[in-house]
DNA sequence: CTCCAGGACAAGC
DNA sequence: GCTTGTCATGGA
């Protein structure tokens, strides 16, 4: 049989439940995280969230050096690079008056490639943008994501653009706002519980599908 | 000790 | 155009 991309999702959000994404205080804070759970554990990024103290503001960043904010960031890794990076966002940011409502006036494609010409944000980091922070649609690829569309049996396209295309494709009258944001939370959740790198089948709501699980039995 | 986590970028081929 | 090295911390 041929499970389908919506099949997916709906047992994911039958297991699951709504995720409540993304968890941060603010809008500003849920931009932050989103550069800094770069490569990183959430839970590294948590204790810099916590060292920069809520509410985390554009003001209260740029009244930052970058070496105090890299220091204050330091548990999420990379604390050199995302510190420069978190500060030139925060400039584009204020371009805006730090206003997301006026941000949200721009085209979801047209904001995109804005986002993309900034250091520091790439395809992944400026779709996750898009979607919890400026109400934009686009499926959002991750290495969860790969990992779980293969072991069940698609196949992949490599390149980022390809996968995003194919996925929101399949998805077809069904591809929104609210599914991109579900749908991305609920693949991680799934992931962190059941699809690492070694990966635990057993109570998995996928686990029928997934190579790792009928190789198994 | 080794491996990896909610990537991006530049250099090298 | 694709592959590889770099950036770095903390938890399992």
């Amino acid at each position: 049989m041929k499970i389908t991309v919506i099949d997916v999702y709906q047992r994911l959000y039958n297991a699951f439940g709504p995720q409540a994404w993304w968890p941060a205080n603010n809008n500003y804070e849920m931009l932050i995280g989103a550069i800094l759970t770069q490569n990183t554990n959430w839970q590294n990024v948590e204790k810099a969230l916590a060292n920069l103290k809520h509410p985390i503001t554009p003001a209260k960043i740029l009244s930052l050096s970058q070496e105090d904010l890299a220091s204050l960031i330091r548990p999420s890794g990379y604390h050199n690079q995302k510190a420069q990076r978190i500060l030139q966002f925060t400039h584009w940011f204020m371009q805006y008056d730090g206003d997301i409502e006026q941000i949200k006036q721009i085209n979801g494609v047209q904001l995109r490639a804005i986002l993309l010409s900034l250091k520091g944000i790439g395809p992944e980091t400026a779709d996750c943008m898009l979607v919890y922070a400026f109400d934009k649609p686009f499926f959002i690829i991750d290495t969860y994501t790969g990992r779980l569309f293969e072991r069940i049996g698609f196949a992949v396209a490599k390149q980022y653009a390809a996968f995003q295309l194919q996925i929101e494709l399949a998805l077809g009258q069904a591809f929104s706002l609210t599914i991109c944001n579900e749908f991305h939370a609920l693949i991680i959740r799934q992931g962190k519980d059941y699809c690492k790198a070694t990966p635990s089948c057993q109570n998995c709501p996928l686990n029928q599908l997934c190579h790792y699980y009928q190789y198994r039995q």
